[in-house]
DNA sequence: GTTGTTATTATGTATAGACATAATAATGAA
DNA sequence: TTCATTATTATGTCTATACATAATAACAAC
């Protein structure tokens, strides 16, 4: 036996997503109560209850009290998409972590930006390169709302990334993120190492702490970045 | 009150959520144990266990048996990426919904795509625009593995995709899923309409049945294309 | 000091039983 | 027929208790 079979409620998913993959349950299927289950398996409610609720966390299921549980009629998926620090990323893909601040600055920000940070407010503008293995990897643009976060401003990025220093003193609740393939700017590919006009990896951030904006921040990935992730297995 | 109070285990989540937010317990702090948490909220240990449980499922707090459980080190995030079917998408986009079929037929596929097929087999090409209010909105270049699905060679996709048949007919147990960004080609351009380089935002997948790989397929997005997702919320 | 064995302990999971809740189905009144 | 009311029922959740398991800590032996 390669893997060791899952017990308890494990054993349970396993089996009930058998079904699923084998369409003895089909997409739509109304399949049996938790008690019927329960009998069949030979285990607690509560137990069938712990395997068919992650089934519906992960999108498999869909459950309505009365109405029953239900095959999900379009079982496509769910992704997992880990968004780790980008010097835990680097350092995963085996790679030598590297940081350069290219520009920091307290300055009003443009609308679009402005807009994003919730109004009118002073921000403080950082612009940094993140290498792995001394090549430019991804370049950070980010507005820092001095109105939410204030001691912002005395703090230096010259070493620590502004992501890392956020992430550990500023608490947030809320993460808008946006991925979206873009055309390199004149100074965006100079620093990335690219022609103008080039296809970038382009992921946006607004982070919020309950309903006030932290921070926007646009990372821009040099060529070739794929990100990856998986469904099921 | 604008949104009701949560209750149960959910209360609990959301305490436990506030605390860490607040950096009364901070990234890599120790929280108390579930019976000490159980008698501070005044409830039993398994509806506290039911809170953290999935709070270590969204990634904030990591938990180990007997070293207790701790706050996430980079409490960054677990985005949550719906993959809808391609129709579902659009509709819910709020455009009308079009399909055309460009091309379909059995061939040999090219070295990349029989190693993401699994070595030597033939394979059904089928090529084929998705439209959102008869403009082209995503390009499916998509390979079907004949010797996992040979029932697929006999099924004419000139009216329903293959991505809504495979979905409805043929089991799959994981998926694949890369994100990038890739330069338009000369084809690809022109069913997109667009300028040929121009940056095209790129899914691609890959399904398999256990061990068996069923399809392969290629999606490129129309240009102004965003994913959106959320973290935390 | 190092290694191997044995508590100890926090989480993981299972149990039966109970009540809550939401949505459907059945029933009755207008 | 149509609408409002009232069962009915499947899931949602909580409780208390019990045992399993993994990892640390304490201790013993070498």
């Amino acid at each position: 036996m390669t893997t060791p079979q899952p017990t308890g409620w494990q054993a349970i998913q396993a089996e009930v997503l058998r079904r699923v993959h084998a369409r003895e349950w089909p997409p739509g299927h109304i399949i049996p109560g938790e008690v019927d289950l329960a009998a069949e398996f030979g285990c607690a409610r509560a137990t069938v209850n712990r395997a068919l609720q992650a089934l519906a966390d992960a999108g498999i299921l869909e459950r309505r009290r009365k109405a029953g549980t239900r095959v999900a009629m379009y079982p496509v998926g769910r992704a997992v998409l880990d968004i780790p620090v980008l010097r835990q990323d680097i350092e995963e893909r085996g790679h030598v972590y590297g940081y350069r601040l290219l520009e920091q600055s307290i300055m009003t920000p443009d609308p679009v930006c402005a807009q994003k940070l919730g109004g009118n407010t002073t921000a403080l503008h950082v612009r940094a390169v993140h290498l792995a293995d001394d090549a430019p990897f991804v370049l950070e643009d980010r507005w820092i709302n001095l109105k939410t976060v204030p001691h912002a401003a005395e703090q230096s990025f010259d070493t620590l990334s502004a992501n890392e220093w956020l992430l550990h003193t500023v608490p947030y609740t809320k993460i808008d993120v946006s991925l979206s393939a873009q055309a390199a700017s004149e100074e965006g590919a100079a620093t990335l190492r690219l022609a103008p006009g080039a296809p970038v990896f382009t992921v946006e951030r607004t982070t919020w702490d309950h309903d006030d904006p932290v921070t926007y921040v646009t990372l821009r990935y040099a060529p070739g970045f794929e990100l990856h992730t998986q469904i099921g297995g």
